[in-house]
DNA sequence: TTGATAAATGTAACTCTATAACATATCAAC
DNA sequence: GTTGATATGTTATAGAGTTACATTTATCAA
């Protein structure tokens, strides 16, 4: 068991979950879910929360799996291109996408005390920015969602979100 | 006459009226608005886009205004905590507030073809963020907002948004 | 007005993040 | 199997941001 969206889960099976909907979205597209791609995803979805760039490339090179930057910076481009990851803007770091294969627009919930990051769900055509879009005939491709405050383990004191 | 929000308007009062809101913020509130940061705060303003911080320090440094990256951060830092410009964490750049002294969460366009910004009002605590926060328990306390696409200009096939 | 304290600046060195460029290998499809 | 596209390996470098410490400048109280 550990963390997600700030609460306990069966992190083993939401893993092989993951995994297993990369699979077969690659399949169903023709990517090319190479060794190198499966194992960076592997690793965002162990540890389940936001790494950097070059955090992922120390575990590749211990694996021999590559020890340069553009190793890890491709994987990770791969990942995000295709919705398996997301970018974290705010921390200059990677996460695992919690529910790979649907076309969503990802929004998180950063928390300040223990890094834990829950995704949400954004809908950025709708709400203030949607109408402030449309009033100055912008039209929005993509948006960056991010909140930052506490977590409820945080909020409640459990020392570093146990 | 420049681009704000992509719209024309009389640049040289707009840079004036932010400079002196800015001198009567930093006077209430007992701020030391010195000569670095009145002049980082006027090449944003000047320049009217989002700017990276070691293209500011080009400008300070020919200007005998110091050359040392501390000089700009220390510079950015102080205009970005008392909201008198905003970071840009999607281009790892800052840009001049457009209403200084008002207490806002701010939300940018960034066109993606010509890098012009408009800036919006963005209320987290409302709309989809807002609500996956109460659900979670999580409390937000800060937030990054930023469409990405095309603006106007651009869409209409006006290069670089001249 | 001077002396103590805090705030701001100057400077060097460094860390972290990310990309360019080019060679090599592997895959996919005819 | 040859060819063209895609992916990987590797070197070097660019860009963004911080640490640490010395020095200066402002603030304020005695």
């Amino acid at each position: 068991m550990d963390t997600i969206g700030f609460q306990k889960h069966d992190h083993a099976s939401c893993m092989r979950a993951a995994l297993a909907a990369v699979e077969v979205y690659c399949a169903a597209h023709k990517l090319q879910f190479t060794p190198v791609r499966r194992r960076v995803l592997e690793i965002l979805l162990a540890r389940h929360r936001a790494m950097g760039a070059y955090e992922i490339l120390d575990t590749l090179r211990d694996e021999g799996l590559g020890s340069q930057p553009p190793v890890a910076y491709r994987a990770l481009d791969f990942l995000v291109n295709h919705g398996f990851a997301h970018k974290i803007e705010r921390l200059n770091a990677f996460i695992a996408c919690t529910h790979p294969g649907e076309d969503h627009t990802p929004a998180f919930l950063i928390c300040r005390n223990c890094d834990a990051v829950a995704e949400a769900h954004a809908e950025p055509s709708r709400g203030m920015l949607g109408r402030a879009a449309v009033n100055t005939g912008f039209s929005i491709e993509q948006a960056v969602v991010e909140a930052l405050g506490l977590c409820p383990n945080c909020r409640k004191g459990v020392p570093a979100c146990a």
